[in-house]
DNA sequence: GGTAACTGTATCAAACATAGTTACAAATAT
DNA sequence: ATATTTGTAACTATGTTTGATACAGTTACC
């Protein structure tokens, strides 16, 4: 399970916390729905949370809405939220430095690395949260 | 070391059989300035040949090669061939299917990641290897 | 005020992926 | 024949992600 499955799960609670309305939702509730501990769940809320997407209230009868409406998150945010993985990462103990090609290559592949990175910023920057709530109404229609 | 860095590896290790022509290069050689083990380097080069992007020799002064010249090996074709993961993971268990929700995010993240992968693909399209030695070039003067 | 119902987070265990290592069979130039 | 090199299997080491337990802090309601 080391692939990392947050922003698929951030998609799928957003998504949840929309139905919802202005109601708030408990963490069991989602959890359900996602097929994970609750706990999994609040961890991906407080980074929703800490990106401004969500608020939550502690306490009885307490919970999670959105603090946006849907088509104000756009998947992009929600990919920032909870994303701290690259789409391809660098070698860990990085190149030989007495090589030519070794001296040369890191900051290449750094850049190219940020460039892929706003690319896909961009692409899920096209699509909202409100984008996704009409494609799972479409296909469970 | 959970991070994948395959495709990072393996323009690395293109970029040094560029730079040695038509001569072959040993295993050994390209680990020295990966920084890493032969071995990592040779399971990397077996994906690389797969792809018909290099081709080698057994035996004594064996080695391998490019099969084509830079220009014609594009950083989409090194990706493809090296990497096996994707931008982001869908939830290994699968959501409830007693949820509605449940029932619809899971297609419509699927088509999602595919989008994603597509555009991945196609920025790294417009890179070539010969684009890469350029720069390491220009990074190293 | 007391109680029940939540979140937030620390801590630990389980599962898994990647990288690194060792070992050896198969191939090939000399 | 011998030395050299790839190809690959098998194993270990390391790190990441998920899942689980536990509990302190907060808040609505009686």
């Amino acid at each position: 399970m080391a692939a990392n499955s947050q922003f698929s799960m951030a998609v799928h609670v957003l998504t949840m916390l929309a139905r919802a309305g202005e109601d708030n939702v408990k963490s069991d509730y989602i959890a359900a729905s996602v097929n994970t501990n609750p706990v999994v769940i609040r961890r991906i809320l407080s980074q929703l949370n800490a990106a401004g997407l969500v608020s939550s209230q502690t306490g009885a009868f307490g919970g999670t809405r959105l603090a946006k409406p849907p088509a104000e998150i756009s998947l992009c945010a929600i990919y920032r939220a909870v994303s701290c993985g690259e789409v391809f990462a660098l070698h860990a103990k990085g190149p030989n430095m007495d090589c030519p090609v070794g001296r040369g290559i890191e900051s290449v592949l750094c850049n190219l690395q940020k460039e892929i990175e706003k690319s896909v910023g961009e692409k899920l920057g096209q699509y909202s949260l409100a984008t996704v709530i009409d494609m799972v109404s479409v296909a469970h229609a």
